[in-house]
DNA sequence: ATAATATATGACACACTGTCACATGTCAAT
DNA sequence: ATTGACATGTGACAGTGTGTCATATATTAT
């Protein structure tokens, strides 16, 4: 997390440092985007950089996470709006997170994120779930989800389904990334996932 | 791939060399690791580095495939002796690459692949599997799978099935490595993801 | 007005990469 | 055995980057 003096500076001050850092974080990867060039666009020193951050990656997660907050709220009311079935609500999440990355800037944005991952982005990836089974949050959506549609409902196993969803979905949007899939041929590519882990692969006689 | 300067070593030489790196890349991961510390174990020139490799990721990922090249021949065995069962040969799989987790040296070195994991680093992984499905070595593994326990025998569901269980199982992996679990935890967590994906998660009449 | 605290600065030491002009080794042809 | 062509080895060097620190400036509280 950033540190306390970046929460303290002038708004202004905030959305310009941001906006100079996803610049660079869109021009290249994580690894390969440099301190350096942030100050100079944000015109800061970089003493004052070390005042605000801890150092590269401190910024770095503070602006993809926040990019992902959207999603985790979108899923909600998803369910909902499914009656509760898991996987047509992530089926729909899957898409809106493919249409992002049609954006030209936060496409290559979200390219160079998942491109040359970090457990920690995978990570910041997949926490949209998390939120929904750790913490208080899970009684809510919990009760959204229509276990009539579940083989099993014990809490233990809805948990394995989402962390399995989730492994999954992230590996949807690297394959879309690397092959350079349509939208519509990546979520083709979901829905089959999702279908086959809805029937199962197999027969159910063994 | 390395440049043939390298291959024209002498055995002795290459051996050292690929010594060094995996010392450095054990110490340190991928982005991390300095081709200063490789050269000075290894006591050779600067400039002779780059006669070798084209750079520091040119020499990881030679390094990397080598160690995962094993698991690829396992695999055929695995299918033959589970009688073609595709989920039982994944799972012996599976097993084997935790044990491999279990050498102190291997683990760090795998850990760091793991955790600062690049998508080519989860590319070197999943192609364990896609050298069964692309080339001509699919025709032999093909047939090893027993298609009487699938639900569906359509080719290109099974090259689906075949790339949700590789997300999974490096899913697994580095959930294992993320939450430091026993290998007996981590496969019970394996085995459950893909008792579900047998079965199927949602109930048949839907 | 003064002290205390928070913020800003850029020079600096250190580390690393990739290159290049040059040195040395190898080996086939004469 | 000598030559020349080609392969391999070398380390100084320019360029780029990071994180720190002594110092300067601003802000706030008393």
């Amino acid at each position: 997390m950033p540190k306390q003096t970046f929460f303290n500076l002038s708004e202004q001050k905030r959305k310009n440092l941001l906006e100079s850092a996803e610049m660079e974080f869109t021009r290249a990867p994580l690894f390969e985007a440099s301190i350096a060039n942030i100050i100079k666009t944000a015109g800061i020193s970089r003493g004052s950089f070390y005042q605000y951050f801890e150092d590269k990656d401190d910024l770095y997660f503070y602006l993809l996470e926040d990019k992902l907050k959207k999603g985790k709220i979108y899923f909600s009311g998803l369910l909902a709006k499914h009656q509760g079935d898991l996987i047509e609500a992530v089926i729909e999440l899957q898409n809106y997170f493919l249409l992002a990355l049609s954006d030209e800037e936060e496409k290559q944005f979200l390219k160079n994120a998942l491109l040359y991952t970090t457990h920690r982005v995978e990570s910041s990836f997949t926490s949209i779930w998390d939120t929904y089974l750790d913490n208080q949050e899970f009684k809510k959506v919990g009760k959204l989800i229509n276990r009539d549609y579940l083989n099993s409902t014990a809490e233990k196993e809805l948990l394995h389904i989402f962390k399995m969803v989730s492994a999954l979905a992230f590996n949807n949007l690297i394959e879309k990334t690397v092959k350079g899939l349509s939208d519509d041929e990546a979520m083709e590519s979901f829905k089959l996932s999702m279908s086959l882990l809805k029937q199962g692969i197999y027969k159910q006689n063994n």
